[in-house]
DNA sequence: GCGGATCAC
DNA sequence: TATGGTGATCCGC
């Protein structure tokens, strides 16, 4: 019904009305075009089948098999064996089990989720104190600063023990399904700053020169992409997991890419206009997130199926769809999205600024401070704690 | 301000 | 046998 009532709405727009539009269109694209951030490094970050996942590790007789988190009623998520079979989140467990017979159901283990994920987000700190979780499973972080210390970081800080007792040799990157997983989660620490109060940073740093694998060490460079790889590598580390990531000058383009390489890989979109218009083209509007099923279909009625399309036709979809619709079409078809991610609770005290004027807005302003305050000193802890485990080890060598 | 629709996990 | 629970946002009234 709402697809007929669009049609006959675009049935009575005649010429001179498509043209105003284009116009009002191609002057705020130039806009938002002059406010285009690429300054940001932001990341994605998404655990693959997380809860499935998670329940594979702790129980080595359902490695091979598919299965499946959830009910008979309904499923959270599927292992990557499940999903040959077209089982798939959020899908009625008897159904699932209609496709795949043999499928395994294994009851949500919520608590158990949430302990991991508490393990995640202590590494996902490291890289960005701000960092906002989505779910259990997703976060997005902006790892911009951390990259401009990085730099400056000898190599030992970008250095981590390779936890495998067995092997002590590399083949950690492709612990995929079917491989063997250790059973052992204590002692997995990297070679420094781990939390953990088992692990007893043990002064066995090889020669520092070699880069890559090697005699159960692994460093890592100081690139976003290694940054990056380096943090799904603590993951694994840490929680015998993998982890797939999106790296991108916004939230919106760091989502769509950590899909890209799923499972246990990661893609990063370079940090130009051309390479962003050239990346969004092809995409499927239901890549982007915000996107669903229903606008999906309603855009599709219009012939417009990706990005590009989008781009064509935003004149028309600016006719037809309310302001903040197609403001946000307009964006996602220039690859736009937020560049800095907010905390929670921040925006909200904005808008209260504007509600209640002048003196509410001086204490806010001291709250943000009293904030920031906190942060630094936060941080300021922290590379003081970096700098002095480095001392002490360059000692003990 | 409220309920319905959409979207995400 | 059997198709979730919750929160956010937008829109129209």
């Amino acid at each position: 019904q709402r697809i007929e009532k669009m049609m006959q709405q675009k049935a009575n727009i005649n010429e001179q009305q498509l043209s105003k539009a284009q116009a009002q269109v191609e002057k705020l694209t130039t806009d938002l075009e002059r406010g285009r951030d690429l300054s940001r490094v932001i990341v994605h970050v998404d655990m693959d089948a997380f809860y499935a996942a998670v329940e594979m590790r702790d129980c080595p007789d359902l490695k091979d098999k598919p299965m499946a988190v959830g009910t008979r009623s309904m499923l959270s998520t599927s292992n990557y064996q499940a999903r040959k079979f077209g089982v798939r989140a959020a899908m009625p467990g008897f159904i699932a089990k209609k496709l795949c017979p043999d499928l395994v159901l294994v009851p949500n283990n919520f608590d158990k989720y949430k302990a991991v994920s508490t393990d995640v987000r202590e590494i996902f700190a490291d890289y960005d104190p701000h960092f906002l979780s989505v779910s259990l499973d997703e976060a997005y972080l902006d790892i911009t600063e951390h990259l401009d210390q990085r730099r400056l970081w000898p190599d030992a800080l970008r250095t981590h023990r390779l936890h495998n007792p067995n092997t002590g040799t590399a083949g950690v990157e492709n612990q995929g399904e079917g491989s063997k997983i250790s059973e052992e989660v204590d002692n997995v620490s990297p070679l420094l700053f781990e939390e953990s109060p088992s692990s007893t940073p043990q002064p066995c740093l090889q020669d520092a020169s070699v880069c890559g694998t090697s005699g159960g060490v692994e460093m890592f460079g100081t690139g976003a992409e290694e940054a990056v790889r380096e943090m799904r590598f603590r993951i694994q580390q840490k929680t015998l997991l993998t982890a797939s990531a999106g790296i991108a000058p916004n939230m919106m383009l760091a989502k769509v890419c950590s899909d890209m390489n799923k499972p246990n890989g990661q893609y990063k979109l370079p940090s130009t206009q051309h390479a962003v218009m050239a990346f969004i083209q092809d995409l499927p509007v239901r890549k982007v997130p915000g996107i669903g099923k229903v606008t999906e279909k309603m855009l599709g009625a219009l012939g417009v199926t990706n990005c590009a399309h989008l781009g064509q036709e935003m004149a028309l979809l600016s006719l037809l769809f309310s302001e903040t619709s197609w403001h946000h079409f307009l964006h996602i078809s220039l690859g736009l999205g937020s560049s800095h991610i907010q905390r929670d609770g921040e925006r909200k005290s904005m808008s209260i600024e504007r509600t209640f004027g002048e003196m509410s807005a001086l204490e806010e302003q001291f709250s943000l401070c009293r904030e920031m305050c906190q942060d630094l000193a936060q941080d300021l802890q922290k590379e003081a704690l970096k700098v002095f485990a480095f001392l002490a080890l360059s000692a003990l060598m």
